[in-house]
DNA sequence: GATGAATGAGGATTCATTCAT
DNA sequence: TATGAATGAATCCTCATTCAT
């Protein structure tokens, strides 16, 4: 029940008539579910960007959502499932849309298209979805960040880790590691830094961020690159 | 009435013999007053930092402080009112043991030293009073960085900003400033990352950390020291 | 939602077959609803009259409608809500039941039966309904009459001031309006008189009260007759 | 203590050294009491009359007095007994200053000149010292007015009666006691009336309210005088 | 499945009053 | 006497969650 079965809620949005005869009456239901699952997520992504995750109320997802609270508590069984399934979500979005740019292909790039090629497509991600920031820091505190409402931290870090260490091929796994979590939280920090800063400057920021990036990883790039792995 | 001149209410870390005394006499009646309100304080950085501030709730602090409701009222008018105190407290604390780092004679050190210099103790800072990142950051919601309740943030940022750009003499001040804020978001993240790690890597956090803010600023200062500002 | 129409939610007093019926059809969700709404706006008659509204708690109304707090306010969203909506249904119960009292015809009779004919009845009702008589007061003050919570008096004085202007006819409007205030708050006056009255002396300081505001009234009424309006 | 024995605490603020040596030691003590007194009494009149009776906290009377709760407390057992006194404190002020009204001779004129040299002094005393007219009422609930915080309604009540029963010689204790009543009941309510309208025409007002006692009364007493007691 | 009613503990805050100094 | 600290129940109101229909 808390994992508000989702297990093809998401990229298999099938319209087709479900050729399965047979199978085809359960799904039925589904199909209204999935829609009301759809709709309290983007209220719920709504009222987490706008309270964050602790000050927004269940209560006033099911309102935005224009629902009763007795029906969202019918698709998920507590405030957290809802934060895990709309990180889900936008996560799955994120890979669908934008995601593509990490092929392969992008690994034998030089850093800075690398970093172009991630990073612009990230913070434009952001903008577009705001939640998606909110759920990537746990809620509020800072010694906590593995919060347990699966994070979408949990799930980006090793994307992170796996790019690097492409990069990194000298490295240690523990060195990679960490990096690779420096790395990522200062593109979060920076991140949240373009979401507060007035429009007109948001690409100076962008701009900023990335040098920073960049100046951070090149080195370590290049080290590897000069003196090829034993 | 919630003066709270506590510099010295809790840790009594001064040798100096206390200029203050003096002065302090004339309503020295909260003898048993200001006792309090560092016992609220202090219960309010446990609270702030175990809970957040938005999880942190004023019967706990209170509750925390071993007192009822109604004396933590009686010295601070509101929840945020204990935040803003918190942190002019910690703002205070952190100037009279580590902040002396800060001599002018520290600008004159190559950018390497000054980041040793004042990364060091802030960090060991922020490790012994976790309250202090709590109050750094504004509550929850990203895009809303600036809260209401006088944060550390406002305080600190521009003490970054006065350092930078004696080492940024080219730059124009809006540069200065989104460098300042960048570094420092960068610091805070980096900051709270080592406070999320086992303590046996938190040494290496804190060396990754401080060559992420040297490669970054680098590059900027040697660009004001070639090309002498015109 | 708490639009309770409760016309019928308690008295039950109509005998006519109530229109209404076919329309309110839509929203009958609420069935439990609006007999929770009934309820709780007899219990906030009862607190009411016995603590007044100052003194009336929304816990206390919760308790004597036998329901918890929360439930409450699923109805009403703050105190002065309740006293509200109270008085709307008052003053339709009001209508309903009494206020027929004033047909245009009446306004043809002598002042003397006048008096008995509006008079009578909302003394009566007043006994039967002691709310009526707080909400037609502010809160306290008595500079302050008129409270935002939309009393009873600014609902009453214009009727008052709409019959009196029949008979003075030949009054400006503003000395109307001093008039209708100053005898209807000397309605008020001499009503919580009759109400703080021992039973079986009521009926002498009814006699009385109507007595007093008949030869308030008379003279006036009088001189317009007399003198016909220019 | 509660009573506070404030028998002098007004007219009476003797400077003088107080010539009976022997007895000057207590009194002493009791000189600065009766300040405090006087101080508490005149901040509860303004809250008193600002806020109402309920509204009115003890702590806000005694932050208004410039005085601590404790201190406070030291002189009154709880709120009422501050409203009593104060009540009674008006009610001696008034007596000293207007009161003197209410010769004997005053008895002798015609109900009209009566009604003038009455209601004027106790209109004005009104708008002075608007906290008499709070404590004429008993807090909020109308069918409560006799409250145990012995009100002034029950000391103004028997000067009422006593004034009438002159001019209603026939009229039997009862009658006297329900007029005196209702009329009292009445100038309170014009008062407030007074009190609540815009000063331009507050006068207008007033004039009103002795129009109405005066056709109230006037037949009643000539109802006497015409029938000479029997 | 959907609704809206229901809950009751908990949130911040106030208040009349008492106590230690 | 005066102070201000201390109390704890009570205030209004919210919230995550459950239940009956």
């Amino acid at each position: 029940m808390p994992e508000a079965n989702s297990d093809d809620a998401e990229g298999t949005r099938r319209k087709v008539p479900d050729p399965a005869a047979a199978t085809a009456r359960p799904r039925r239901r589904q199909a209204r579910g999935e829609r009301r699952i759809a709709q309290i997520l983007d209220a719920a992504a709504t009222v987490f960007s706008t309270a964050g995750y602790t000050g927004a109320s269940t209560n006033a997802i099911a309102r935005e959502a224009g629902i009763s609270p007795g029906t969202l508590y019918q698709f998920f069984p507590n405030k957290e499932a809802i934060a895990v399934e709309l990180g889900d979500q936008l996560l799955r979005r994120w890979r669908a849309t934008y995601g593509r740019a990490l092929t392969p292909a992008h690994l034998e790039l030089p850093l800075e298209e690398l970093l172009e090629a991630v990073l612009d497509p990230l913070i434009r991600f952001n903008h577009e979805n705001p939640a998606f920031g909110v759920l990537m820091h746990g809620p509020d505190v800072p010694g906590k960040i593995a919060m347990d409402h699966a994070d979408l931290h949990s799930s980006l870090l090793p994307q992170v880790e796996g790019i690097l260490s492409g990069y990194l091929s000298e490295a240690s796994p523990a060195e990679v590691s960490r990096i690779a979590r420096l790395a990522f939280a200062t593109f979060k920090a920076g991140l949240d830094l373009t979401l507060s800063v007035e429009p007109d400057e948001r690409d100076a920021y962008i701009t900023e961020l990335k040098t920073l990036l960049f100046r951070y990883l090149q080195p370590l790039v290049e080290d590897c690159r000069t003196r090829p792995a034993s």
